[in-house]
DNA sequence: TGTGTTTGCGTACACTTGTACGTGACAGCT
DNA sequence: AGCTGTCACGTACAAGTGTACGCAAACACA
């Protein structure tokens, strides 16, 4: 099954991108990155070819230029980063970190409309499971 | 002016048991971690030993036993490493994490509860900030 | 007092990660 | 035809990470 190592830190950054274009080749996905954070040609071009070497992307020359395309959906990976975070940081209970992001990041009031009509779906359907 | 390398994820587990024990020596803190992971006592040593290194815990030696504990509170590196990781696998929105958190897990009806009073708690007390 | 047990501490070591360089091939302009 | 910029691809390499061994000192108790 889903035996991908994880991705790393700088990874998931990319990974993030790619999944956002859907797909894109390395100076598409630079582009993307660069205005926010110095970094390299050459270095974006390692991770995307290490997202490949993990299982996360396909890949296929366009001409004589690659093309990346995300194999993992997002969900995926965020259910497993996440998991493993909550895991270690919180012992496996989703609510501090839910507390955390409540209290100590900002949620605009638009997010709490959200939020709240999430809650309210949630106890709609059945307290089950 | 926190300037101390971020933790790694054997580090923050291990991080999280010195923060519920206060106050531990290796030996406990193995013992804490170990029912539900397995991992050599000499292992949680260098792990700990990483910890005062990066100015994440004080330590010293009481008889011939070394004590740790924890020099920056849970929040804050809380804080740091759950920003890291929205900024990164989100592109610096939580909501989508919220939103992973609370379908993709199940919510107790219990957090659902204590969601709602913090939801009620944030609306009220001023849509300020 | 001899023997196994626990600890601190130094050391190790392969693997991963962040970050990039160099080279040779191709592309497009002049 | 020649230069200039762009890629793919191989390679590099220090720092960080996960995981642990080995030894010597101190203990516990038979």
């Amino acid at each position: 099954m889903g035996e991908r190592p994880a991705l790393s830190k700088a990874e998931l950054e990319v990974a993030r991108v790619l999944w956002e274009l859907g797909e894109a080749t390395v100076r598409q996905v630079f582009e993307a990155i660069s205005p926010s954070r110095k970094i390299d040609f050459a270095t974006v071009q390692t991770y995307m070819r290490r997202l490949e070497s993990k299982g996360y992307a396909r890949t296929w020359l366009s001409g004589r230029t690659r093309v990346y395309a995300p194999s993992v959906k997002p969900a995926t990976v965020i259910r497993e980063t996440v998991d493993d975070l909550v895991e270690r940081l919180f012992g496996g209970d989703t609510l501090p970190l839910m507390q955390h992001l409540i209290e100590d990041r900002g949620v605009s009031s638009d997010d709490l409309a959200q939020l709240r009509a999430l809650l309210d779906r949630l106890e709609e359907e059945g307290h089950g499971k």
